[in-house]
DNA sequence: GTGTGTGAAAGTATTCACAGCC
DNA sequence: GGCTGTGAATACTTTCACACAC
């Protein structure tokens, strides 16, 4: 039986806690690196550029993780982070769109590192179509409901030209696939209850672009 | 002599809502295309999936556009948001790292499209040095001060490996190029007063991981 | 003394709801 | 009647500041 270390008021997780979580997993796992042991808020705070109240209030949604008089342990916070973020398993990912950003997207290594296993890539092109650009053989999209309907897929990320991306997320999803990762630009829905995160490039640069004319002479 | 078309409470943009306006211009653009000459908040909302009064408080940072018991007149709003997001003239743009990435960027189309001048590309690689990646010949790196002396680059995109996409930034930053946009998993830090914005696919797959852990039954 | 965990306060963002204009 | 523009209300986030544990 599982022993509740103690009573804490259970709180919804702000949206906005969770990518901040990522980037203390980073930044710890470098301080790992360097041979720490020890490390406080304050430090953290500095490393990750934030606040360390607000390092705090984000680990307090998840638990106590710390030493008062002392700080947090190194090892211990690294494994509590993954535990928050889930990646005390793997995800199965599967990537569609095997062209020059599904390539560099599937050579990535922190990938396979932090518990995502890529299991299948898929493209349209004859020309790429059973060459290896990262995961063995590339399928057919044709395939890939035959695929999906005999594998299991927690992930699916999509690089295909904006014009297929929302039919291929409309057949992922379907599917059964819970997430997507798009990087087409295109505002794509889903109605099956999945959860799909946007990678925008052109917004990217616009922001940039709002920021570049308040602070230029243009 | 310019006329104030009339007395606007001048209020501070919330940076929540500039991301949203590129948004909002893709959408217009389609619907643009499909011949369409005005459209309400409540449809407009409905493409990008928001709220009506989401969108028409996030223009009311900015003027006056629409018309009341009538909706907006689709080209006029879209010349706005352009105007709003610094679209009105075009910005010199380089890439930093002549990868998979960095080539899958350069060929992207809306790129040029929206305003953005891709004006060089540099490479630490003998082997790509040299060649086309999408915006003429890739110069080495070791060129980057020496060229940002003689053109003027408003940004500086980044995929470059992690362990030297700091040093990159550094120099970048230090020959006065005002923003960067990173796609290197490192927390990118400038001194100078420059935007940085960063790209994280980590941060991406750990947040569906997070919300994956939450909905599934593993 | 030092540094965490957390209610309370301050600051932002979103949504409501309606006056005013077409 | 229909729809925008916007102050006011609500919801969410961050920061403060201090009790408490080491």
């Amino acid at each position: 039986m599982m022993q509740t270390p103690r009573a804490r008021k259970e709180q919804p997780v702000p949206s906005a806690t969770v990518p901040r979580l990522s980037g203390y997993l980073r930044q710890l796992q470098e301080i790992q690196a360097r041979g720490t042991a020890t490390i406080s808020s304050r430090l953290l705070a500095e490393a990750v550029g934030t606040n360390p109240a607000q390092i705090r209030k984000d680990l307090s949604y998840f638990g106590e993780f710390g030493i008062r008089g002392v700080g947090y342990e190194v090892d211990r916070l690294i494994n509590e982070l993954k535990k928050c973020l889930g990646l005390d398993h793997t995800w199965d990912t599967i990537i569609v769109g095997a062209g020059k950003l599904g390539t560099a997207l599937a050579r990535y290594r922190g990938f396979q590192k932090q518990g995502f296993n890529l299991v299948a890539m898929f493209d349209a092109s004859r020309a790429v179509i059973g060459k290896n650009r990262g995961a063995g053989p590339v399928l057919s999209t044709q395939e890939l409901g035959k695929y999906l309907k005999r594998h299991h897929v927690d992930i699916a990320i999509v690089t295909t030209p904006a014009a297929v991306a929302q039919t291929i997320i409309d057949r992922v999803v379907a599917a059964g696939v819970p997430s997507i990762l798009n990087f087409a630009p295109i505002r794509a829905h889903a109605k099956k209850p999945a959860i799909v995160r946007q990678v925008d490039l052109s917004t990217e640069l616009m922001t940039l672009s709002f920021y570049l004319k308040k602070h230029s002479s243009h």
